[in-house]
DNA sequence: GTATTTTAATTTGCATGCAAAGTATTTGCA
DNA sequence: TGCAAATACTTTGCATGCAAATTAAAATAC
């Protein structure tokens, strides 16, 4: 190997990229209870904090490709999660709020973090806040 | 907010999220100078490690799926960086191994690792390697 | 006040990630 | 030997992630 900086084992984002993967993976077991997909739930727990948000504030909070969001606002609103109207002040926005269906759906999603938490013995609390303190730092360079 | 864990901001699983494919998308510029996507970059790296291995043995390091692999590399093959030759002693299994294109190649992506550190400034080499080790944790709870 | 620019979303085309089904081969075991 | 399981891949269908083009409406500029 000519040159160590391209060794597999040394690459940073290769880690990261098995491990986005594999928790995604991880959480699907549960998210398929409730009919949802990973980048759905993101949604969902962006509309659980704070209701009646512009697509463009989903946009922000959850970090979902602007593309991809509309599709997967149009498949959620087909589930009868939540419904999307236009903004009376602003005709280029629309407004996401949950429907019944949605906000009911909290309670059961609220098992959701300790069923993955389970699966993830080989870490404790103290590293896992070590992890979110590294992440945040990566995720601050970005954009 | 009913609920503290579904929090989007407790969640490690979406800073990972963000953190994965913000990375993947600070790779890009340098990528597309080698017209490789991120997931091609990885099987270069795999085969500029270890050249002349079966797909089994690819999909194992680099952790892609099966499924897309097979695309990924008529894609590469298209574009002559690799070649796919029946395994003569077990002819279920392919080997995959570079061509001159991609064994050139390797002098140029090995000035990419320092273009990406640059882009993340906040992180110092002791947190970067803190983090691979935790990754390493997490990675090693999966599957 | 109308033209230009900016903002908010959607649409389109391409490249995965993933599950499930399908196809060859090879193993293993009765 | 003969055949059911295991292996190694490929294929298919669906859900994103992403860039680029498009549409509609609001904000600015002149």
């Amino acid at each position: 190997m000519k040159y160590p900086q391209l060794k597999l084992d040394n690459q940073l984002c290769h880690r990261l990229y098995m491990a986005s993967n594999g928790i995604a993976r991880a959480y699907r077991d549960s998210l398929n209870q409730l009919d949802l997909t990973y980048p759905q739930y993101v949604v969902m727990m962006a509309l659980w904090e704070k209701d009646q948000i512009s697509i463009a504030e989903l946009l922000e909070k959850t970090a979902i490709d602007g593309g991809a969001m509309t599709q997967i606002l149009k498949k959620m609103s087909d589930k009868a999660l939540l419904s999307i109207t236009k903004d009376s002040h602003d005709k280029r926005k629309r407004l996401v709020q949950l429907e019944a269906k949605g906000k009911a759906m909290q309670d059961q999603a609220a098992e959701i973090p300790s069923q993955i938490r389970c699966r993830f013995p080989s870490i404790n609390e103290q590293q896992a806040l070590q992890l979110i303190e590294l992440l945040d730092l990566v995720n601050s360079d970005l954009n």
